[in-house]
RNA sequence: GCGGGCGUGGCGGAACUGGCAGACGCGCAGGAUUUAGGUUCCUGUUCUUCGGAGUGUGGGUUCGAGUCCCACCGCCCGCACCA
């Protein structure tokens, strides 16, 4: 970076804007901003309330970044883009009057900061705190205007004091699926001892030991311990959750392959909530393309259950296409399958254990390998088609899974393609019943026909049925699949065979990780392994100290290693004796931690309250900053009015948030029902990255370019995009660029670079285009030899005035809009323009200058209040009044328009602004070019004259 | 395979509900300042055979299309045997 460093020499007059000079303003208002309290926003009630400044400051506004992992590489450039754009919108609200709750927080507990700190040996809450420590100075450094007060870390025992007592609440809480909402457990239990809600098998209450009534309660519980199968990752040394397994099997953090095992683990009940977290979507102001992501994470599918008779009983199965029930010539069902043992006959018993074998040694990477090829075998036994009546074969195959719908399906060749390839591949019969329309065949360059055997693929769409009819029920000659469906859940549910239901991919939440650097669990057991929630009065529960904070690894391939947690180590923190209300008893403490996306569940909620030591946030503090703001729109669920963050956390983090939040909703602790009402997803800073010819990534800042090619120490080097970072070894420190312009240019070139929601390109050397800017704009107020303003008292002449006004009009729509290049491109033009009429008079007007510096502020806040300070003012201008457009100076007297010929742009005229269809049509055609262009044509003749006032004319001869 | 998004100068990107394509910045070229380089400033910069042509390709709607519709090509993202 020395090419761009030491702007300053000899021959610079003193007083030019210099890197020198932008580091001695920006550290000198970094330290008045904290030292005057500048940006703390006051609160309704409780310790950060302040009752003049409320008022003062105006209607409340809540701008939210996710945040930071604090990491042992501290901050490239790529990642403040986002913390950018929230500053410069934040500052510019301010300045339109609100209340802005602005803060950042560190997200510490987790993998990364214990891996990090496995590598390096030290224990994972010193390398933490240092390097929350060296965030918030390259953050700080970057003039953000957070109000430190209510910074948090989730790993301040404070702050996990409460992630461990909204646990508790969860545990306390079960699902009411008639009101569809969470409630307190004692309000279950009171119900089923006084007898107004039936116990699930009947027994009533008071005939129940007290175990089986704990089961029963337990069982209802939004969290709850589960012997159930689940992701355990060797290489990792823990289970992880379904949304942190990748598509091939593998954990996203490591890359480490994952097994499906039957384990002990805390589970959350999220699945209670798959119909709210999908129609609440609807409430919300996020992108589509993350709503739709949600939307199919939950997976919600609208069908049928339809009960085959088998020699074993009933076999379920679940169907989105009940109406293709006719065409159903055998089942599937998956490996796993529990009737599969007795559906079993003698002769088949070899061939489905070794199925059965195989498909269980396979992973899931495997079982969704690339070719695909249908595999399965008969259990030999057959089941009844109910509107048929005919015995079909049962088989089972891996296609099938057990882990959604019932894990057996009917089998309907010729109307689905899974059906179809396995009916092909072993010779099973694929009876048409619907007749697919000529255009269908016409596709597939075959002849008409209802002989499958000639179809290329089963035929999914509207058709008329055909051999689709019994006694009772006829669809044949039916056009629409919908009404077919209808017909046939209404005969089925008559018949009791059946009845419509909805079935969702999403499965329950695996909350229990085997690692150290997490929140401890509030629970205790007791002798008999029932688990026992901690009452308030004894969180936290904190997590050890210890040396051995590293866990038990194994073999990544090692699929019956079992999980180790390193707290289990610990026996004189596991076993305690304590008092729970009935006398000091001994107890074993739960010895997994919670995963690294609790901390971030609610962490928006304690910005709001971060002191209060009685509540995890006070109420009215609450309704204040989230509540619903019909306002904006009636069925407003309230939340975060902004929340700007990657699109990476499309379904973890902002699942799992929404879920905890609509929790805490449903038991009374919140008045809004969403944690984010708008989200808004920031793009990739990307970089160049280069690689030689053995793979591996070369320094891409000792890269030379010649003729279009890429050279490192004189060897050729490929270029590839990437995201900026260590491992492609072309991450840019925030640091230099502060050493070589200052975080000003810094902070105005990420906003320049493009939309803040697309991903783009770092170019160094682009940089300097917005330093230049900010020197121009210094020198336009401020004489470079003396630093003195050189603004002047004279008015500015009329069309400067309706430039300013123009620019203001339009930065304020930018500005709000989150479109800050273009409203950087309007500060530029008028500043260049400004840049002129200081060449021609000597000096700037102060109203010009003025609204110039406030319009500059949100983006480069250090430079703006130096040239605020230098042109008289004492206070802050953080919350100053921004510039409001006078509407009669964007009104032009007269306005240049083009007249088209044909669509053609021919000429350009002059016109009134107010001038109507007749008078701009009569000088356009007065115009020589227009006249030239018609060649002659007579304008009465013209064919067509097709005005737009104010904007243009198009004449057709 | 299914779903979503995107293709504009040498580069990053502008262009409101269809109405002057290329704002602003980088780079490049020329000039001024400077002993010189760098810095800073000024001017020019889509291509062009100077008629025009031009927003991935081909078609359509329209007085008028980067913008709307259809097909295709290319790139990016998500999901992936979900019954």
């Amino acid at each position: 970076m020395s090419d761009h460093g030491e702007q300053t020499s000899e021959h610079q007059p003193t007083f030019r804007y210099s890197a020198t000079l932008a580091q001695d303003i920006e550290l000198r208002w970094q330290d008045r901003w904290d030292a005057d309290g500048t940006f703390e926003a006051p609160n309704p009630a409780g310790p950060l309330a302040d009752a003049g400044r409320l008022a003062d400051y105006g209607d409340k506004l809540f701008v939210l970044d996710m945040f930071p992992y604090p990491s042992g590489a501290g901050l490239h450039v790529g990642h403040p883009l986002g913390y950018i754009g929230t500053d410069v919108y934040s500052r510019f609200k301010r300045m339109t009057g609100h209340n802005v709750l602005y803060t950042m927080g560190f997200d510490a507990f987790g993998l990364p900061a214990e891996q990090y700190a496995v590598q390096t040996g030290q224990h994972p809450a010193i390398t933490t705190d240092a390097n929350v420590a060296n965030m918030r100075r390259q953050l700080r450094r970057l003039g953000l205007s957070h109000d430190r007060r209510r910074s948090i870390s989730t790993t301040d025992p404070e702050y996990y004091r409460w992630t461990q007592w909204i646990f508790t609440q969860i545990f306390n809480a079960w699902y009411d699926t008639e009101q569809e909402r969470a409630r307190p457990i004692a309000e279950l239990i009171d119900e089923f001892a006084s007898w107004r809600r039936a116990t699930p098998d009947g027994t009533p209450w008071d005939a129940l030991s007290p175990d089986a009534r704990r089961r029963m309660i337990d069982d209802h519980r939004l969290a709850y311990v589960s012997d159930a199968p689940v992701n355990w990752c060797p290489g990792l040394g823990t289970v992880v959750a379904n949304e942190e397994v990748t598509a091939d099997g593998r954990s996203d953090r490591g890359n480490f392959p994952v097994f499906k095992r039957n384990m002990r683990q805390w589970m959350m009940r999220i699945t209670a909530y798959a119909d709210r977290l999908i129609d609440d979507l609807d409430l919300l102001d996020w992108s589509d393309a993350i709503i739709t992501m949600q939307r199919n994470w939950i997976g919600r599918s609208h069908g049928a259950r339809v009960d085959f008779a088998s020699a074993v009983g009933p076999i379920t199965v679940f169907t989105t296409r009940p109406d293709t029930l006719f065409g159903a010539t055998f089942m599937v069902l998956a490996p796993e399958h529990p009737l599969v043992d007795q559906l079993t006959t003698a002769d088949q018993a070899d061939a489905v254990a070794d199925y059965r074998r195989q498909a269980a040694a396979k992973k899931d990477a495997d079982r969704q390998d690339d070719t695909r090829e249908k595999s399965g075998v008969p259990t030999g036994s057959t089941a009844t088609n109910p509107l048929t009546g005919e015995e079909i074969p049962v088989w089972i195959a891996d296609y099938v899974l057990m882990g959604y719908g019932t894990g057996a399906i009917m089998a309907v060749p010729c109307g689905d393609q899974r059906d179809f390839e396995f009916a092909r591949r072993f010779g099973l019969p694929i009876p048409a019943i619907q007749e697919p329309p000529a255009t269908w065949f016409a596709e597939r360059d075959i002849e008409p026909s209802l002989d499958t055997a000639t179809w290329p693929e089963a035929f999914v769409g509207d058709a008329p049925y055909v051999n689709s009819a019994n006694a009772s029920l006829v669809l044949d000659g039916v056009g629409s699949v919908n009404e077919g469906k209808a017909m046939t859940t209404a005969w089925l549910a008559e018949h009791g065979l059946g009845e419509p239901t909805v079935t969702y991919k999403l499965r329950d939440w695996l909350f229990s990780r085997q690692r150290y650097w997490g929140e401890p669990f509030p629970i205790v057991y007791d002798d008999a392994g029932n688990p026992y929630p901690l009452p308030d009065s004894m969180l936290p529960v904190q997590l050890p100290d210890t040396d051995s904070f590293s866990p038990r690894t194994f073999d990544a391939d090692d699929e019956f290693s079992n999980p180790e947690s390193p707290l289990d180590r610990l026996t004189e923190w596991v076993n305690v004796t304590l008092d729970l209300g009935d006398g000091p008893k001994t107890y074993r403490r739960d010895t997994n931690v919670m995963p690294q996306w609790a901390g971030s569940c609610w962490y928006e909620l304690r910005y709001l309250d971060p002191t209060n030591a009685d509540r995890f946030v006070d109420p009215s503090v609450e309704q204040y900053w989230m509540g619903p703001r019909t306002d904006v729109r009636p069925d407003h669920p309230g939340g975060v009015d902004l929340y700007v963050g990657g699109v990476e956390h499309a379904v973890l983090h902002l699942l799992y948030a929404r879920f905890w939040h609509k929790v805490l909703y449903d038991l009374g602790h919140l008045s809004s029902k969403e944690p984010y009402a708008r989200l808004f997803n920031q793009g990739y800073i990307l970089a160049n990255a280069f690689k030689d010819e053995r793979g591996i990534y070369v320094d891409a800042f000792s890269v030379t370019e010649a003729d279009g090619h890429w050279y490192h120490d004189g060897n050729e080097v490929t270029r590839e995009w990437g995201k900026m970072g260590k491992s492609l070894k072309n991450a840019v420190s925030p640091d230099e660029m502060y050493d070589a312009y200052g975080a000003d240019t810094l902070r105005l070139y990420e906003m320049a670079m493009g939309p803040l929601d697309a991903s783009r390109p770092w170019e160094t050397r682009d940089v300097v285009g917005m330093y230049r800017f900010l020197q121009r704009l210094w020198r336009t107020m401020v004489d470079e030899s003396t630093g003195r303003s050189i603004v002047s008292d004279d008015v500015a002449d009329e069309e400067t005035r309706r430039l300013l006004h123009r620019t203001i009009d339009i930065v304020r729509t930018e500005m709000d809009a989150l479109r800050f290049n273009t409203a950087i491109a309007k500060l530029i033009e008028l500043n260049n323009h400004v840049t002129k009429v200081v060449n021609a008079n000597g000096s700037a007007p102060r109203e010009v200058a003025e609204a110039m510096t406030l319009m500059a502020a949100p983006l480069v806040p250090h430079i703006a209040e130096e040239l605020w300070s230098l042109l008289g003012h004492d206070d802050s201008l953080a919350r100053h009044p921004f510039p409001v457009a006078d509407p009669a100076l964007l009104l032009d007297d007269e306005v240049e328009i083009p007249v088209q010929i044909r669509g053609k742009v021919k000429a350009r005229i002059m016109v009134p602004a107010d001038a109507d269809e007749a008078l701009i049509t009569s000088i356009a055609l007065a115009d020589d070019k227009v006249i030239a262009a018609l060649e002659g044509a007579d304008p009465s003749t013209l064919r067509k004259v097709i005005v737009v006032p104010g904007r243009m004319v198009n004449l057709v001869p």
